[in-house]
RNA sequence: GGGAGCUUAGCUCAGCUGGUUCAGAGCAUCUGCCUUACAAGCAGAGGGUCAUAGGUUCGAAUCCUAUAGCUCCCA
């Protein structure tokens, strides 16, 4: 039979994917097996595929798969998020193409077309996830606007409010001036930017040439100020105490007002109180019962509050108002300036710190359970050292601002009568019910109640994911949430810790009394080689699905994975894939030799591969150990690179070289199944990894039924086969002395295809001749000789205090070996001091214990019987 | 400014509660090979005062303290 000497992955990716899907292999239902669950981070459903998606997808991969063969029955739920920011933003500006303006349309008319934008655009991610092999139950997608989902969202609101957990309220929130909403602590990005500290002198009210002089950095809000303060202490400034100042340009009268809030250091130790735009000052503000002057519009440009420069935006105005300060003469210096500046996540744009009603979550009796759950490890984190981060925000928690002003998301299940007063209701009518029941004198129909225009932090749908992608909110006691929560593990990455992961514990343990998952697995952020973060503006993220395309999913997955244990950061490099698509042309090249050998079955079992198979299903035990140590510690990449080394160290460069028939001689028949076997095996151990191609070879090598699959066989369990004769031992000194060999070949420019003879120094009975048999397969020699005597004209080494010695017929150089031999010596002596010298010291033999200080004189004694191993050989040599 | 963490080979990282020649892995590098599964390969080799300075200990990459540098989070 004829197979390519390459890989190639493209129809046979395509092909399994189709089988699987076609046979429902990954389709879950309550069965009596134990669950494994993994519900994916909701992707935005503006999202396309990128970088970090791929990681932390194919690490949710790696899991389920390998728990479904294990015996679990594995769910993976795949879905989206809406995103209000994101895709708002996105139907806007395509709406905007189209030559509409959002203001014109209504807003059933808006959401029709966002509706329409989801339908052919949203969940693009989804399908290209599939290319990954992501083997998600794609028959229980959910969105977090599905109806079921929708309902969870405003029921919970209303528990939440009916509990007390939920108030409006004035509060200095973040504003997005383009996207025109409040966005949350957590999605304002600090940038450090280079700017101006511009210092203003204000006149003292009532006294000429008496001025007090601020320093700001946002000279526009000068049209804001309703205060200037000092510290108390200040001895520059007692002399202003009860005084007041007028404001440049507004010639307002503001008071001069003296907190230990002040740094003294900074700027001229005044600072202008600016109530309306600034959180320290809203503080201030409400603790002096300053007023509050809001200048800004809701798009950041100047409102008639102002007074000059009405209508220009904010940056603008703040090139404008300097040269009327000038001119006025109020400008005293200016001075470059770096500080921080928050931007939206979301737009980009500078957030315009704003005064407005807003709906809030309180948190902290929800958190406080969440806290404990982490604390006391029923939820782990990997890595842990994220409980301190964790720890540290929920101590300090704030309330949650849930409300945003636009339209694409859950509404807020609030209404408004006539009188300010609202209520929450799940509709309208049962609002207009409860309105009527609270309010009998009004007499309120539907036309007096109005439903609140804001829709809730997309946030406060996904903390429900967990449950409600089950149903187990409107449901609590169906079959799914009850077979299905809480789930396995969450893979996910740091940066949404407090946006998500904390919130969600908070919505397990307050809607089920029961947390949303038992461990987190904290992803690292994928960047490039130059530690950049992978970006679109930087245009340093290669395509993914162009990635796959070159080297084949599983080799992109093998490259995603090979550097990154949890909580690291991933420097990718397109390199890694070529090592992942390098391996999986390996595999592809193992089984090609496999596949053509001939079997003869009336052939007898070489005595070297019958060791080789002992051997190796020893291995194989050890390695699976290491491997399932490593998954339980969650440290998918070493358990990767165990495998790897696995089948690329151990099973194609020394098992396949042992027993692989010379050329053209075919293989005996119980070798060959039992070889077979083995590879089956390997190929279910790495399927987690690399789907497509162990699916593919794992169909080659035995007949399989129709709907037989490698994803639903059963993965290895370690035997019970205990290594009795120690073959793990003596075939790791069989490969050193190969190696020793192998060097031997190497500096002598022996070719392999020559024959060697090889003399053991040692008596023939204790000749161990089952590793005889592999040594010469390995080394090609011709023999192998006990003998009692060194013989001239040899290579030696020693291995394990055996000295091996290879007859050559040229000339030995004889100032190489001894020079080897010296080096040898000599580090050997050094060893055997450095173990003396712990040996001689009576407080070590005294307080080491026993099992320590005999392995020191066992070391004295090796050390020393090769010391005169090697006295001898360079003896001999001179 | 407050907090957390990191610093081990050219690169990316392991190294658990001090004790096996403990200084490791993968990649990269160098040398020799188109050997009959695989050059996307084979065989071999080199490479580190474990950030620095002290301390604890019979014994420190590992524990403690300080310093320097880096990263992240919060304000």
């Amino acid at each position: 039979m004829e197979i390519a000497t390459k890989y190639e992955p493209q129809q046979i990716e395509n092909k399994w994917y189709s089988f699987w899907m076609e046979h429902k292999l990954f389709a879950s239902v309550p069965n009596q097996k134990p669950p494994f669950t993994i519900v994916i981070p909701p992707p935005n459903v503006t999202g396309i595929l990128h970088m970090g998606h791929m990681l932390n997808n194919t690490i949710q991969d790696i899991l389920v798969r390998r728990a479904r063969m294990q015996g679990f029955n594995a769910v993976w739920v795949p879905g989206t998020d809406h995103a209000s920011i994101a895709t708002e933003a996105k139907v806007v500006a395509m709406l905007k193409e189209k030559g509409i303006d959002k203001k014109d349309l209504s807003r059933e008319e808006f959401l029709n077309y966002a509706w329409q934008w989801k339908e052919k655009h949203g969940g693009i991610i989804l399908q290209q996830l599939k290319k990954l092999g992501a083997s998600c139950d794609w028959d229980r997608t959910k969105f977090t606007m599905d109806a079921d989902l929708s309902e969870a969202v405003i029921d919970v609101f209303i528990d939440l409010y009916r509990k007390g957990l939920i108030y409006r309220g004035v509060r200095m929130v973040n504003w997005d001036p383009q996207a025109l909403t409040a966005v949350s602590d957590e999605e304002v990005v600090y940038q450090e930017v280079q700017s101006k500290l511009y210092y203003v002198r204000y006149q003292i009210e009532g006294v000429d040439n008496e001025f007090v002089t601020i320093a700001t950095t946002r000279p526009e809000t000068i049209l804001g100020d309703t205060a200037i303060c000092m510290h108390p202490d200040d001895d520059r400034y007692q002399h202003l105490k009860g005084k007041r100042a007028i404001v440049p340009l507004v010639n307002r009268s503001i008071p001069l007002i003296f907190d230990e809030y002040v740094d003294r250091e900074f700027g001229t130790g005044a600072l202008k109180i600016t109530p309306a735009h600034d959180i320290n000052d809203y503080n201030l503000g409400i603790k002096y019962r300053l007023d509050s002057i809001n200048i800004f519009n809701d798009n950041g440009t100047l409102n008639e509050s102002a007074q000059i420069l009405v209508g220009m935006e904010r940056f603008a105005a703040r090139d404008a108002i300097i040269p009327l300060l000038e001119k006025s003469g109020n400008l005293v210096k200016i001075e470059d300036y770096v500080n921080k500046v928050g931007y939206s996540e979301r737009t980009q744009v500078a957030i315009e710190p704003k005064l407005s009603m807003q709906w809030f979550c309180k948190i902290s009796s929800l958190a406080k359970p969440a806290m404990d759950v982490v604390m006391n490890d029923e939820i782990k984190f990997y890595p842990d050292k994220f409980k301190n981060t964790y720890s540290y925000w929920m101590e300090n928690v704030k309330d949650w601002c849930i409300s945003r002003q636009l339209w694409w998301g859950h509404r807020i299940p609030a209404f408004y009568l006539p009188n300010n007063e609202y209520v929450v209701a799940k509709n309208k009518e049962e609002a207009l019910a409860l309105a009527q029941q609270k309010f009998p004198e009004q007499k309120l129909t539907t036309q007096d109640i109005k439903q609140d225009e804001d829709v809730l932090d997309t946030w406060f749908s996904s903390w429900l994911w967990p449950m409600s992608v089950f149903d187990g909110m409107r449901n609590p006691d169906n079959d799914d949430i009850k077979y299905y929560y809480p789930t396995n593990v969450l893979i996910t990455a740091p940066d949404i810790i407090f946006f998500w992961v904390a919130r969600m514990i908070m919505a397990g343990l307050e809607w089920r009394k029961q947390v949303p998952f038992k461990h987190v697995y904290f992803t690292g952020t994928v960047r490039d080689k130059q530690r950049r973060k992978m970006s679109k503006s930087l245009g340093n993220s290669p395509d993914p699905i162009m990635l796959m395309e070159q080297f084949g999913a599983d080799g992109v997955r093998l490259g995603m994975l090979l550097s990154s244990p949890a909580g690291n950061d991933l420097l990718f490099d397109e390199s890694l894939c070529e090592q992942g698509r390098n391996f999986s042309n390996k595999i592809w090249n193992a089984f090609r030799l496999i596949r053509g050998w001939e079997i003869d079955e009336k052939a007898k079992q070489p005595i070297h591969t019958e060791v080789c198979i002992k051997w190796f299903r020893q291995r194989f035990n050890q390695a699976l150990a290491e491997i399932n140590d490593n998954f339980d510690k969650f440290r998918i990449s070493d358990a990767l690179m165990s495998a790897y080394k696995l089948v690329w160290d151990d099973f194609c460069a020394c098992f396949l070289e042992v027993v692989k028939p010379a050329y053209q001689k075919p293989i005996d028949g119980k070798s060959f199944r039992e070889i077979i076997d083995i590879f089956d095996d390997l190929m279910k151990v790495l399927h987690p990894f690399m789907p497509f191609i162990t699916e593919e070879l794992w169909h080659n090598l035995k007949e399989r039924g129709e709907n037989e699959s490698i994803m639903i066989a059963e993965m290895p369990r370690i035997s019970d086969e205990k290594d009795t004769d120690n073959i793990l031992e003596r075939f790791a000194t069989v490969r050193k002395v190969v190696e020793n060999v192998r060097r031997v070949r190497a500096e002598k420019n022996i070719a392999q295809k020559n024959q060697l003879p090889l003399l053991i120094l040692k008596s023939a009975d204790s000749a161990d001749r089952e590793m005889d048999s592999i040594l010469i397969k390995l080394c090609n020699l011709s023999d192998i000789q006990y003998v009692t005597e060194k013989s001239s004209g040899t290579c030696s080494f020693i291995e394990q205090n055996v000295e091996y010695m290879i007859p050559i017929a040229q000339n030995i150089n004889v100032e190489e070996e001894l020079k080897r031999l010296n080096e040898e010596l000599a580090y050997t002596q050094s060893f055997r001091e450095s173990v003396l010298k712990k040996l001689s010291n009576e407080r070590f033999v005294n307080n080491a214990p026993e099992q320590v200080v005999a392995t020191e004189r066992k070391k004295q004694a090796d050390a020393e019987e090769k010391i005169k191993l090697l006295q001898e050989q360079i003896a001999n040599l001179k």
